[in-house]
DNA sequence: AATGCAAATGCAAGGCAGTTGCAAGTAGTG
DNA sequence: CACTACTTGCAACTGCCTTGCATTTGCATT
């Protein structure tokens, strides 16, 4: 066989969690693999029907239900519009800068206040395990449109 | 006159943000002054229709709509459901320590990230407005039962 | 390779938070 | 008191997401 299967890409995967592997389920983890930022519904949906597979919207939900029950990846509510994200859970800490202008995610390299919260330790009478942060703001492209804005520090 | 008007108690405020003051707008700026935690639209519904003022549900999201617009209160979306919340505008930025263990929110005196956002602002291509930080961990009350904790830094 | 069955899928309908058009009511102005 | 623009109730509607059901498909077993 010269062709490897593009669609038993995480067979191991899905069949360690216990769930069948499938098209449409290998295709979901693809993107979300090769996303940087979490995705909506809606947006892999869009990707996957102009891609190759046909999918079904329900299906693309029964899906992300379905990984996230297991762990597989991690299911979030966008902060300004409640809509709901989805991304490869990857274990690992992470902070983005969030356009209130198109809904752009942009990640940040590291932790800003990873030692801050060190600090921070050592000097309150309560047991810090973990913290969340999410910084507001204009992307590049839509600065410019911006004019009116209430400031917060 | 012995009665005061219950229903002119924020007349100047709204009078002065150029709205009418009305039953229904004063009833919710009541609610939302004297709960301690943010509502939901569904709440402050069911409240005012079981009180006194039979209201209708697209009004209660009207007038939130317009209290947000004149930046009277503050609207946000839970983390879990993304189910929309408002509280009153208090004009102060806060943080607080919840603790997992029985949710009690603790006040964190002034911003620890203030100055960083300043200098990040300065490195980015991203024109910040705001942020928004949480931290997670046990209060004094309930270090001591805490044995098993996920962490994250 | 064929069989059998539970799990996965497409399709259409439904549910729920929130929005909108329009007619009727009301606050504020004078 | 009258005028007018704003506010409200009502009902229909949208958008995001869920669910029931008939059909298809993965995969274990023959
Ligand atoms: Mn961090
Ligand atoms: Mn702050
Ligand atoms: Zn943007
Ligand atoms: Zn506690």
């Amino acid at each position: 066989m010269i062709l490897l299967d593009e669609n038993s890409k995480y067979k191991e995967l899905l069949n360690r969690e216990g769930i069948k592997s499938t098209r449409h389920r290998n295709a979901i983890l693809e993107l979300l693999e090769e996303s940087e930022f979490p995705l909506t519904a809606e947006q892999l949906f869009i990707t996957l029907r102009d891609k190759t597979a046909s999918i079904d919207l329900s299906t693309v939900y029964r899906t992300l239900d379905t990984f996230a029950s297991k762990n597989l990846i991690v299911k979030s509510n966008r902060a300004d519009d409640g809509k709901a994200l989805y991304e490869l859970n990857h274990n690992e800490h992470k902070h983005h800068l969030l356009c209130v202008g198109c809904h752009k995610l942009i990640s940040i390299d590291d932790c800003p206040i990873g030692e801050l919260m060190q600090t921070l330790k050592n000097k309150i009478d309560f047991d810090i395990t973990g913290h969340k942060l999410e910084i507001y703001g204009y992307c590049h492209d839509c600065k410019k449109y911006n004019h009116t804005l209430s400031s917060d520090t």
